[in-house]
RNA sequence: GGAGAGAUGGCCGAGUGGUCGAAGGCGCUUGCCUGCUAAGCAAGUGUAGGAUUUUCCUACCGUGGGUUCAAAUCCCACUCUCUCCGCCA
């Protein structure tokens, strides 16, 4: 991987002062600018001065090769002297460029995305932006139950005996609790292949460390994934990693975009970060199920195309009839990759508030640069694609939402009416 | 796990130390021609960096090292793909 692509350092070299500016929204101090900058222009005087080196040695070469053809071995002696000393010269300076272009990769590795110009300004979570709001919440006659109670309660799902097995932040589902996952899972990937056009996928779930890398997991979130002690495989935090860079290295035609996937796979996350959020009940898990989407488009479209993937994953909770909101995270909220994300909340009763349940984000060019991911454009030059993601949705929350807004005072929750033909014409369970 | 073969430009494929950044073909672009389409003819056609930027220089032939004045070509390690054998859901 070139250090070029990671970030186009020669856009930060254009640009500095619109990096400084865009990244400070999202709290990247200005001085890891100028240090990428100051390293780069020390590169470019090494390469500057290595050119013409090798030049040099270039022209030796050849007239070694005319010597020797002319068997003029006085001259081949005379001119090899001043090779082997070249040879030296370079190889001291190739090794300076090599350690200097290691620190910028790093340094480009640890930088995140620019954000969207239009992103609100904030700091955190606090400042995010509430864009629409679909639904009501249910007005109860009764108390509703947390779906940690509620679960349990009626046999459906058992955190007691996952921990037993797993430790903390695992969940069992039983019976008709997990033939609704499935259910779940089927009616998300049959709306998203049937009616939005997307392309069904079941990918790896163990992926090498450098797909984490190009998908911008890595290095930065290590110790928040799980990954195996031999063959330094990566469980999959998302389907995303998978399907955001399948086409690692490939040459795209514009005719063919955009490239529309979605598929399940559960999610690993070690949750390092998170240390006494969310500990009840099956919100916040080592291991949950997810219906993601992924899009490759131009860079013109991608921020159309975020509104559509939006959309779609938004339809889901209407098929479903929970109520939801929709919010644009704030520059200090937004994801290492992002440059503009949505985030759809669920109605929790047990939270008395709303709950992320799929977060869509357009990610640029980021990955691409990363993946190395080009398309060839009608005027027949390249440029990296744009990617996107969006959960569409989460599995295990969306199963959490049911159970609380469908649940009547009798224990039993009401099927909601899509995912009948699913659950073999259940209408309670 | 064992044995063998291989990895070259958008694709196929030649190339075993010195005009090889790489023959040839396909594809693509442009022009000509054919009153459409196809075919035919001609030219062009990798990516990136740098400079004194209508030109010149440099790097890149799976990845990383090494040998050499000089590496796609020789040596070492690794990764991946294919075939056969073994094992296995």
């Amino acid at each position: 991987m070139e250090v070029v692509d990671l970030l186009d350092i020669r856009l930060i070299r254009d640009e500095p002062n619109k990096f400084k500016e865009l990244l400070g929204r999202r709290n990247v101090s200005a001085d890891k600018i100028d240090k990428i900058l100051e390293f780069d222009e020390k590169a470019r005087e090494i390469k500057t001065k290595l050119n013409s080196m090798r030049a040099e040695r270039n022209s030796i070469s050849k007239e070694v090769a005319k010597y020797k053809a002319a068997k003029n071995e006085g001259g081949v002696a005379k001119i090899l002297k001043r090779g082997k000393e070249l040879a030296n010269e370079i190889k001291i300076e190739e090794t300076k460029l090599s350690e200097i272009q290691k620190d910028i990769k790093d340094m480009l590795l640890d930088i995140p995305n620019l954000p969207y110009e239009k992103v609100p300004i904030g700091k955190d979570e606090t400042e995010n932006v509430e864009i629409r709001k679909w639904g009501e919440p249910r007005k109860f006659d009764f108390e509703p139950k947390a779906h940690w109670d509620l679960g349990p309660q009626r046999g459906l799902l058992d955190f007691e005996k996952a921990s037993k097995l797993s430790g903390s932040r695992f969940t069992i589902l039983y019976k008709d609790a997990a033939q609704m996952e499935r259910a779940l899972v089927s009616f998300m990937l049959d709306l998203h292949t049937s009616k939005h056009g997307y392309t069904e996928v079941m990918p790896p779930h163990l992926v090498t460390r450098q797909t984490m890398i190009n998908t911008g997991k890595l290095p930065k979130f290590e110790e928040e994934s799980y990954s195996t002690t031999i063959d330094d495989l990566f469980l999959i935090p998302t389907a995303e990693v998978p399907l955001s860079v399948m086409h690692t290295g490939e040459i795209l035609k514009e005719k063919d975009l955009p490239f529309k996937y979605v598929a399940y796979t559960p999610c690993y996350r070690r949750e390092a970060g998170s240390y006494g959020k969310d500990v009840r009940g099956m919100i916040r898990q080592h291991q949950f199920d997810k219906v993601e989407l992924v899009m490759y488009t131009t860079p013109e479209k991608s921020y159309d195309a975020l509104e559509s993937l939006t959309n779609e994953a938004e339809e889901v909770l209407q098929y479903l009839e929970l109520p939801y909101r929709v919010i644009e995270l704030c520059t200090g909220d937004l994801g290492f990759v992002a440059s503009r994300t949505y985030d759809i909340e669920v109605w929790l009763p047990s939270y008395n508030g709303y709950k992320e349940i799929s977060s869509c984000s357009n990610v640029t060019d980021y990955q691409a640069r990363r993946a190395n991911i080009r398309y060839r454009k009608s005027d027949n030059t390249l440029d990296f694609v744009h990617t996107l993601n969006g959960s569409g949705l989460a599995v295990g929350r969306t199963l959490v939402a049911i159970f609380e807004n469908y649940q009547k005072k009798n224990g039993k929750i009401e099927v909601p009416k899509v995912l009948r033909p699913y659950m073999g014409g259940k209408e309670e369970i």
